[in-house]
DNA sequence: GAAGCGTGGAA
DNA sequence: TTTCCAAGCTT
């Protein structure tokens, strides 16, 4: 009787599994619940490199899910900054607060499917790694060496029934969080987007679409769309060595965030409303940025009267502790060109 | 189902 | 430089 792809997939595991922080060696029991589901959700379209920074912070900063629900929000939020889709640190206060009044995490990937922040792939990730259940876990990974392997070739993300019921005829019932976690090791060093290293694939005897000669042209995908470009700008104001910064809306781009006030170009499209406070501007320059959706060219104005005082919420921040005040990146972007401009003068 | 939602690295 | 892409979720 020939070796199951599972068993196949789990040997590999065994032997190359990479180290990661938040990660148990194989075999190992379950890590802790708390770690995998904040490892989980910082991945979410997240590279392994970018998060390994912030997962060290956090844990240090706050070590159990009881410590994160009664942090500051503001904090989490400034701490998450700079990590991007930035509703997912919004949706990590609201569970931490939810399974800290609960007394932990529940186990059951039905039930963590009903938290915040948690969708189908979170939910059975956690449920299989954190706890030993069995679940079907598809991410972006899975899709890609899933197509290859049963050579489906029908377009994302029409294919989707059809991957994840292929990924449950190979999901072992023992094991099913290092499998997962193997299925995605596999899909980041041996079967990537680019690459398709077939010598070195533990599953290279069960690949259909190796046997039938492409798996790089799988999985199919629609072409994307180009990505329009709107201009903006955003406003400088300085006072005795303070910035001001505001609090955009809950909801939205940058949703939670603190950020240089702007004249809405998030809102509608290209900026056009009026800046926060009255007096002579000067442009500091241009900064570019690309979000999902579109590019930005955002002006910087720096407020060139005297004594500002502008309407609105807001708060007066230190200019040299900067860096810490939770600045999404083109915000971020915006007030070192200021402060780089400064130096040279 | 489609659109909105960040960022940085690789090729 | 441009394009693609990465452990997706919500509305």
């Amino acid at each position: 009787m020939s070796a199951t792809v599972s068993d196949k997939l789990l040997a590999w595991y065994d032997s190359h599994a990479r180290a990661l922080p938040w990660r148990s060696t194989p075999g190992a029991p379950a890590p802790d619940p708390y770690r995998v589901w904040l490892s989980e959700v910082m991945l979410q379209q997240t590279t392994v490199a970018a998060v390994a920074p912030y997962f060290e912070k956090f844990t240090r900063t706050w070590p159990t899910v009881e410590a994160l629900a009664a942090a500051p929000d503001d904090d989490v939020m400034a701490a998450w900054a700079g990590l991007g889709y930035y509703s997912r640190a919004r949706n990590l206060v609201k569970c931490a607060k939810e399974v800290a009044a609960q007394g932990g995490f529940p186990d059951t990937e039905a039930e963590l499917r009903k938290l915040p922040g948690l969708g189908a792939y979170t939910a059975a990730a956690v449920a299989a790694i954190a706890f030993g259940k069995r679940a079907v876990v598809v991410d972006a990974n899975v899709e890609r060496v899933v197509s290859r392997l049963f050579a489906i070739r029908e377009p994302l993300p029409a294919s989707r029934p059809a991957i994840r019921a292929a990924t449950d005829t190979i999901t072992p019932e023992r094991r099913a969080g290092d499998f997962a976690q193997a299925m995605m090791d596999l899909g980041a060093t041996i079967c990537t987007a680019r690459d398709a290293r077939c010598l070195l694939c533990p599953l290279n005897a069960d690949c259909r679409a190796r046997a039938e000669g492409d798996p790089l042209e799988l999985p199919v995908k629609a072409k994307k769309k180009a990505k329009p470009s709107r201009t903006g700008t955003a406003f400088w104001i300085e006072r005795e060595d303070r910035v001001w910064l505001v609090k955009r809306p809950g909801t939205g781009m940058l949703g939670g965030m603190r950020a240089l006030p702007d004249d809405g170009w998030s809102a509608r499209g290209d900026g056009e409303g009026d800046a926060p406070v009255s007096g002579a501007w000067r442009a500091a320059g241009v900064v570019r940025h690309g979000f999902t959706h579109f590019d930005i060219e955002l002006g910087v104005a720096v407020h060139a009267g005297d004594d500002p005082s502008p309407h609105g919420e807001g708060e007066w921040w230190p200019v040299d502790a900067i860096d810490d005040a939770g600045l999404p990146t083109l915000f971020l972007k915006a007030a070192r060109l200021v402060l780089a401009g400064r130096e040279t003068e």
